[in-house]
DNA sequence: ATGTGTGAATCGATTCACAGCA
DNA sequence: TGCTGTGAATCGATTCACACAT
């Protein structure tokens, strides 16, 4: 789904800190998620037992995810909100600032860079590119368009560090090329293709067709397993 | 993440079919996609190999994969694309038309009620909501937006199966009970918030912040080795 | 000869259950 | 006493490797 790096060419034993399972460091998006919620109502400390309700999990998960993180905990008293909070955001790297660049100004690429989500924590947008030559020094939240022609360039300049890939499917590839080329080691694409990157360049996706039809597929099996057991009663009487 | 129903209340064993692994599921949404792309260069048979290498995964995954929908390759040859499109669509559930409706005209419900990605395989973006009178009213993506106060009303009169959840994280629970309570069952959500759903709803949620997060983690794990292998050579010399 | 279908082996993620500490 | 931190057990997902069909 993603490229990873097990423990990539210069991971020695000097890097700091063990990896976190894949499966935790989504979780631990969620629990930060819930911490500022409750630090934002001045909650101070928190069991795992309640955090865990919060971001829909048990708590023994939630308990093993936040002891990859070290012992940040109380026994027989719980968390405190502050110190975790910190805790997790260091260690998912949001203590450095991020520069995104939105790869396409089409209907996607402007809604998200008007996203108040992305500027909320940590995450500055910083350029946005198209193709078009009638979009291009157009201004979209703020931003003036740049042409995808000065991608590098423009990258350089901005400090960008990140992607966001927002462009229909038949002009992903080459573009995440191009991106890969200037030096980008960190996607997220919106496009319903399957990217192919070099090794160290990691790209997460979200498919939003994917979802519907996951969700489709699991609509269609309650609705048989409602006729059947429909026709189970009639045949019954 | 989502509700599932292991083997729902009303499951006999009258349900077609097993059950799909969820990872399974996931992944048969790009081999759909693979197909169609192959279907439309009128390749007529592709090999695990062939298909696996466009989709990303290994080929014994997919072979896998697709076992759990029966034997529909020939030994020695490789699958009939056609075929192996159309079983995968009707196991999916994407034989019949899901009538989806967007709830939230902001930003991004605009841009999702202009994006083909939806309209193009099975799902008809049937109804589109909004709470601010001011937006009531006017035109999106060919719809007229109706008010959220009408939900239950134009539901049903739209014939809609499916929701699109894009309002802000604070009206999200709020309006995911009203969902509920007017009698939908399957949500996808891009709000950044756990919902609670009673058992019997499915929910998934795209989460852009949470990618980017998970990203962030990566990057700053690569800066850091990047920077002890530097130091290492450093001292080395 | 070739490539599918699948048991068996492996790997990772989740849950259990309790020892240990405040 | 109460709740964390974590080994051990379980469960699911992935990979291996080969028997079998064409």
């Amino acid at each position: 789904m993603t490229t990873h790096d097990p423990s990539g060419p210069a991971a020695g034993p000097e890097t700091r800190g063990r990896a976190i399972p894949p499966a935790s460091v989504a979780r631990l998006t969620i629990y930060l998620r819930a911490l500022n919620s409750l630090l934002a109502e001045g909650v101070e400390r928190v069991s795992s037992e309640e955090l865990a309700e919060a971001a829909g999990v048990k708590s023994a998960m939630l308990r093993k995810d936040l002891s990859y993180l070290g012992s940040y905990g109380t026994r027989g008293v719980g968390y405190e909100v502050q110190l975790l909070t910190r805790t997790i955001a260091a260690r998912l790297g949001l203590t450095q600032e991020w520069r995104v660049a939105i790869v396409g100004a089409g209907n996607l690429g402007r809604a998200l860079a008007g996203y108040s989500g992305f500027t909320t924590r940590g995450f500055e947008v910083a350029a946005i590119f198209d193709a078009d030559p009638a979009v291009i020094g157009s201004e979209v939240g703020g931003l003036k368009v740049s042409a995808v022609m000065d991608l590098e360039k423009v990258l350089a300049r901005t400090g960008v560090n990140m992607v966001v890939l927002a462009v229909p499917a038949r002009s992903a590839q080459e573009l995440c090329d191009e991106l890969v080329a200037a030096g980008v080691r960190s996607i997220l694409s919106f496009a319903p293709v399957v990217l192919q990157v070099p090794p160290g360049v990691e790209v997460r996706k979200v498919d939003m067709a994917t979802e519907l039809q996951i969700l489709a597929y699991h609509a269609q099996r309650a609705q048989e397993s409602e006729q059947s057991s429909q026709s189970r009663a009639r045949s019954a009487r």
